[in-house]
DNA sequence: GCCTAACAACTCCTCAGACAAGTGCGAAAT
DNA sequence: ATTTCGCACTTGTCTGAGGAGTTGTTAGGC
C-alpha cells in the first residue's frame, strides 16, 4: 500500500491563510504581510508563500497588487456570476435589476402576504429621507429593495439580487456623492409607491412603480 | 489619469490555459503537459507557470500530483446560482425567465443590432414546427431564447440566462412529453411575434409578447 | 502655507538555477 | 515469471538577482 503523499507546503499554507482570514485576521480590504514577512512566519519559502496566495487568488480570496501588496477581497469564495458581475459596468447591473426587481415586485403584489409587507414597510420606515450619512443611506435603500424581492417569494430571483448588492454599493454612493442635487424628498416617495402597488396587489403598477424608480438611477449614472 | 496595469504574466497564463482547458483540449482525468514544456510554450518561466497552475487547482479546476503531473479534475466550477436553481422548483426558475427575458426583449428592441438581428431570424429559422424529435425541438427553443438574450448586449442578463438553461431542458422535455395537445404552430406563432416587435424596435410589445408566451408555459407546468 | 518633483524604501513580479522528493517504466538480476 | 534496481521525468521547494509599480517623505519653488 502506497502511503498518501502529505499536502505539499504550498497547500498547507494556502489552508493557514485561509484560516485566518476567515478567522477575521484581517478585514476584507485590509493589506496582508509581505512575502518576505509571511514566509519565515509560515516556515516556507517565498516562492512557497506566493503559491499559496495564488491558490487563494484563485478562489477569489484575495488578490495582489504589484508595489502594493496582496488584499483580502472577500471571506466566502465568489461564484461565476459575482465574477460576471465584477467585470460588467454599472448600466449592465442596473438593467439587470430593472429586470429582477420589477418582476419581483409584481410577484409581491400578486402573493402579498401579511409578514411579507410587514418587512417592507419596516424597511420603509428605515429609509429615513434625512440620514445624512451616504453609506447608512444607501445601506437603508438595498434593505428596502430586498425586502421587496424576498416577498416576491422567489429564492432564484433573491439569489440573484444578493449578487448584486456587494456590487452596487460602492458605486451608488460614489454617484450620489457626486450628484449634488439628490432629491431624498422625492426619492422616498417613489419608494412609497411601490409599496402602496404591492400593499394594494397591483402587480402591474408595481412593476411599473419600480422601473420608473430605477430608470431615473440609470439616467443619473449615465450621465 | 493613470493606466489600467495589464494583468500579470501569471494571470494570463492561467486564463490561457483555463481556456484550453474549457476548449476541451485536456479531457477530465488527463495529464497536462509537464511544467518545463508548458514554460515555453507560454513564452514565461518556470514559476510562473506553477503560479498559474497554481490558480487554476484554486478553482479546483486541475490537480497537481508530485512526481506525476498535473490532472484536470473539472470543467467548471460548482456556481453558487447553479446550486440554488438545482433546488428551485420549475415555478421559481420560469418566473426567474420571465424577469430576464422581458427585460431582454425589450432591451433587445431598443439596441436592435442589424447582426444580433440576423441570429435571431437564424434562430428562428431553425425552430421548425415540425421538428418531431422532443430534445431537437427543445435545443431550437433554447437558441431562439439566447440569441434574443443575446441581443440585448448585456453579460449579466446572458450569464443569468445560460445558468437556467441545463436546469429547464430536462424540465421542458418531461414537459412537453405529458402535454398531449401542445400547438407547435401556435408556438411558433409567438416566437415570430417576439422576433417582429424587435426588429421594428418595439420594446414595451416585445417584452409584453415575451411575457405573454412564458406565461403561457407557466401554466402549462402548473397543471 | 501650498504644491510639485525627486527620491528612497518598500511592495509584488519574473526569471534562472539548483537540489529534493516522488512516480513510472524498463532493463537487469533472481 | 517475478522481483529489484536504476534512470528519466515529474512536481516541490528554496535562493538570489533584477524589474516594475506604489507609497510616503523630503527638498525646493511658488
Amino acid at each position: 500500500m502506497t502511503q498518501m503523499p502529505r499536502a505539499s507546503l504550498a497547500d498547507r499554507a494556502a489552508a493557514l491563510l485561509e484560516e485566518r482570514i476567515r478567522a477575521g485576521e484581517w478585514q476584507v480590504g485590509e493589506r496582508l504581510p509581505g512575502e518576505t514577512t509571511l514566509a519565515p512566519e509560515l516556515g516556507v519559502g517565498r516562492s512557497t508563500v506566493r503559491e499559496a496566495i495564488r491558490q487563494l487568488a484563485g478562489k477569489g480570496l484575495v488578490q495582489s497588487r504589484q508595489g502594493s501588496g496582496v488584499y483580502v477581497t472577500a471571506l466566502e469564495t465568489q461564484d461565476e456570476l459575482t465574477e460576471v458581475l465584477a467585470r460588467a459596468d454599472v448600466i449592465a447591473v442596473i438593467e439587470a435589476r430593472i429586470a429582477i426587481e420589477c418582476e419581483a415586485a409584481s410577484l409581491a403584489a400578486a402573493r402579498r402576504s401579511p409578514e411579507a409587507l410587514a418587512v417592507i414597510h419596516q424597511a420603509l420606515n428605515h429609509r429615513h429621507p434625512e440620514i445624512d450619512e451616504l453609506e447608512a443611506y444607501v445601506d437603508a435603500d438595498m434593505e428596502f429593495h430586498r425586502a421587496v424581492v424576498l416577498a416576491a417569494d422567489n429564492p432564484v430571483l433573491l439569489e440573484m439580487f444578493d449578487a448584486f448588492v456587494p456590487r452596487l454599493r460602492g458605486s451608488m454612493i460614489e454617484m450620489l456623492r457626486m450628484t449634488v442635487d439628490f432629491d431624498t424628498e422625492l426619492d422616498h416617495e417613489r419608494h412609497q409607491r411601490v409599496t402602496e402597488r404591492i400593499a394594494e396587489s397591483d402587480p402591474e403598477g408595481a412593476a411599473r412603480v419600480s422601473r420608473d424608480h430605477l430608470e431615473v438611477l440609470r439616467r443619473e449614472v449615465w450621465q
